[in-house]
Parts: structure tokens; C-alpha cells; sequence
DNA sequence: GCTGGCGTTGACGTATGGGTCAATGTTTAG
DNA sequence: CTAAACATTGACCCATACGTCAACGCCAGC
């Protein structure tokens, strides 16, 4: 099937699959004409490159998903690479979670003082919450992106 | 003071600063030279706004409260829009750590499916999932950016 | 007077995942 | 034969919060 085929059946956008192939994800042949000729393999790739960017892996980690699949796999997650992901996405999601905890704390707190009478917040606090954060924002950014 | 005093002071660069001045967050008189002069209340504008960023405020986050304290209020969240975005902001937070929880979740369920020895995830609750966050993204980004 | 350190504005770079033309070629239906 | 519908590559655009030059002005000390 040609691009716009594949695009259709997988929901997604044709310059989105060309895009892919830039970044080494979906290897297309081509035709005489030039056009690209996908298959059913193909579809199978796009699939699992959309499922694991639902979940909010970055293109990049999907890469081990591709290639374990071209790799002869019938699963995705059938190798060593692919785990390790797993292992690192979750690490980065309950980093993420406990982050997000401290700052939801953070603002429930602001909010309470501000209309219990605008109090000032406490300065430590906050300084000790800024420095937990970053440590989370340098760790790679383990929240999901935005998709639009 | 000068620019480079301030950022030294406040820990940040002259070229942040800069920055927030053309958002129209920070807005300095200038010398017969041309140099920007600033004083205390400056000072406190950008620990305002650093206090915020820290918490995962976007800059355009910020301006109620620095609107607010320029306003004359001994704090910045004193003033109704202010205490909105926290408002906002905790709905937002909330809303981004449900959906973490999920996607810890379902990470955790393909980690286990995988090192078990590789059977494939079910389709329908990857479905559901893929639904749940697209809602979560599409509600404007509620988790902390990074900063770097 | 010259060097160094500070200030100014302007403009381009970063990362992410494509969207959106534009100019051009190919194939198919009528 | 021609128009529509598809394909190709190339190039610029989006947002965010600055970093990093570049080219230039101002001022203090030696």
C-alpha cells in the first residue's frame, strides 16, 4: 500500500509517517515511480510507535520497540532494550508523580493562606520545594509531553 | 541597581531579566544612558515569578501575581485573579496526576506482560488509555516543564 | 588613552513532533 | 486530453524560556 493508505488505516498523517522514516523508525522500499510501499509489517510498526506515545514515550524510546519488532519478534517488548525503557519510563513516571504531589501540597497551601487573608508563604519551604524540582525537571522530564 | 547586580542578587541572568521585561513583567526605568535602574520592589517581582516557575507556573502564569504586588499588595496572591490561576493550577496538577497514575499503571501491567515472558497487551485497555490521555493533553499541560 | 567590565539591541539556536504550504511529478478516471 | 487525486522533496512555522553570540556604547582604573 502507498503512504496515504497507510495513513488513513493507522489514523495518522502521511507527513507524520515520512517523518518517522527521517528519524529512522520506518524504513519504506520504493517503487520504480518513487513512491513508497508499505505493508502489513509496516502498519504493525506504526501501531505499536502510536501506542507507545499514547502512554507518553518520546519518539526516541520507541526506537528499541521498532527495532525488536523488525528484529523478527512478534512483540515489541520481547527484548532486553525495550524493557529497559519500560524500567526507566517508570522510574521517570513515580519521579514525576512524587514531584507533582509535593507541588500540588505546595499550592493547596498557597491557596488556603492566600484566602485565609493573603499570609505570606513560608520561604523555606519554598526554597526546599524549588530544589526538589529541579532535581526532577533534570532528570529528563518524565511527564507526558502534549500531543495536539 | 544595575541589571547584572539584580541577577546576581536574585540568582538569575541579565538576559532573563531581559526576557521579562519585553513580557511585560518587569518594567524598569531607565538612566540617561540608557541602563536599566532597579530597586527592592524589583527584587521581589522576580523571587515572585522564580517562586512560581519553580512550582511549574508557565511566565504568563506569573503575571497576575506580579501585576498584584505592583499593584501595591504586600503579596502577590492576594488578588482575586491570582488566587484563580491557583485555581487553575491545582486542577491542572490534579488532572496530570490522575492521569500518571494511569500510565504508571499501564506501564507497570507491559513491564510485568514482558519479563513474564512477553505476551502481547490487550488492545482494548491500551484504547481506553490512549482516549484518557489525549483528554489530559488537550486540557492544556498541567505537568511542570523543564527548566534546565 | 587604553583595556576591561559592564550595558544596549538584534538575531539566531534549542528541543519536539509534526502542520502547512509550495513546486513538481505520477497515476487514474472520465 | 485533461483534471483530480495522489506522490515526491524542501522549507518555513508552532510554543517556551531563555542561551549564546555579535556589534556596539558607556564608564572606571591605570
Amino acid at each position: 500500500m502507498r503512504i496515504g493508505e497507510l495513513a488513513r488505516t493507522a489514523g495518522t498523517t502521511t507527513r507524520a509517517l515520512r517523518y518517522y522514516e527521517t528519524q529512522g523508525l520506518l524504513h519504506a522500499p520504493r517503487r520504480s515511480n518513487g513512491y513508497r510501499e508499505y505493508d502489513e509489517s509496516h502498519l504493525r510498526l506504526v501501531r505499536e510507535i502510536q501506542t507507545l506515545q499514547a502512554v507518553g514515550f518520546a519518539l526516541e524510546d520507541t526506537r528499541p520497540f521498532v527495532e525488536c519488532l523488525r528484529a523478527g519478534n512478534e512483540s515489541g517488548d520481547a527484548c532486553a532494550d525495550s524493557v529497559a525503557v519500560y524500567r526507566r519510563k517508570l522510574a521517570e513516571v513515580d519521579a514525576c508523580l512524587e514531584r507533582l504531589s509535593e507541588v500540588r501540597a505546595e499550592i493547596a497551601a498557597k491557596l488556603a493562606a492566600s484566602s485565609l487573608g493573603g499570609e505570606p508563604v513560608l520561604n523555606s519551604s519554598l526554597r526546599k520545594l524549588r530544589s526538589v524540582t529541579r532535581a526532577c525537571h533534570q532528570r529528563e522530564e518524565a511527564c507526558p509531553r502534549r500531543s495536539r
